[in-house]
DNA sequence: TTGGAATGTCAACAAGACTGACATAAAATG
DNA sequence: CATTTTATGTCAGTCTTGTTGACATTCCAA
């Protein structure tokens, strides 16, 4: 068995300890070189990644609460807070008292704020475009899947929707 | 165009804006999932995703040097060091003055250390395995070459010298 | 031999996460 | 209608982990 294989035919070379290491540790840089475009706008003016976060999710899905985003995020709503008012009084986001329910507050990104969240975007966007165009469809398809597989199965749900409301 | 395809045969759907996005998110959320058990396990000690990560390269590594590990986390020195010294203080982390530069400290993990160094990497490597299992391994090959894609250039030569020791 | 480079340590500070306690307003429920 | 629950916001304090600045030691090369 030390080529990797079954007895059964067959392959399981992706399985051993070895490679789940290899998983990890590309996990680890590569995360890093995600980030990276993005957190070096971002530390040119007075915001962090927690900024870039919450900018995301509220282009992606306008008029969500706070609550909503509090899910998303997986964070305090202190921490959040903390980032929303920075956020409310540079005139990036606005929040509006819901109609329905006035306890709810709707978010939504300004002009100023979309065209940051536009800044921020294309870099990701460039260096992820890069990648994929450099693996070709197949490994993007598998990238997905096992990207998919390893979140926690709320998020899984959160991110479902949201990839289903993007069409 | 609108189906996703371009003029000239091959399917470029995996480069949309849209599909850049899913695999922003896609990544962010994975993100969570990936260190989510260790971090479970850590929460209860008082360490951290610092911790974890310096207790893994030192184990895979065993006498790297303070600066070798610097590379290859990517954080200043003054913050590794306070790492180090309160799992050296600990006794998780053994640091020997090196004998052809007295300059350089050579880590290695003690008993203890490599038992944490177990019990985190075990949590997490079971996750990644259950991930490379239900997606298989052309989603698995797929997944690494992607991720190898996205690393900045610096990065991809420490993670590629790594997986060529770990034979 | 001496001055610069490399390596590592200590101290102080900032961002961004956390918990806990509390206030307010609105909605839901009995 | 009174009470409870929910959604949100705020204040205060702590923790982890990053940062810069200052400094000691060691090595090496001019």
């Amino acid at each position: 068995m030390a080529d990797g294989r079954t007895g059964h035919g067959e392959s399981l070379l992706y399985l051993t300890d070895e490679q789940l290491r290899q998983g990890i540790e590309a996990m680890f840089f590569a995360y890093r070189g995600f980030t990276a475009d993005p957190d070096r706008i971002l530390s040119d003016m007075a915001y962090g990644r927690a900024h870039h976060r919450a900018v995301h999710f509220i282009n992606r899905a306008p008029g969500t609460t706070v609550n909503n985003l509090l899910n998303i995020l997986g964070v305090t709503k202190q921490s959040l807070n903390r980032v929303l008012r920075t956020l409310i009084e540079d005139g990036l986001v606005e929040s509006h008292v819901g109609k329905v329910d006035k306890r709810e507050r709707h978010l939504y990104l300004t002009e100023t704020g979309a065209a940051l969240e536009q800044k921020l975007s294309d870099a990701q966007r460039a260096r992820m475009r890069a990648a994929f165009r450099d693996a070709g469809p197949e490994a993007v398809a598998g990238f997905r899947t096992v990207l998919e597989a390893m979140m926690d199965s709320e998020l899984r749900g959160a991110y479902t929707r949201l990839k289903e409301s993007g069409t």
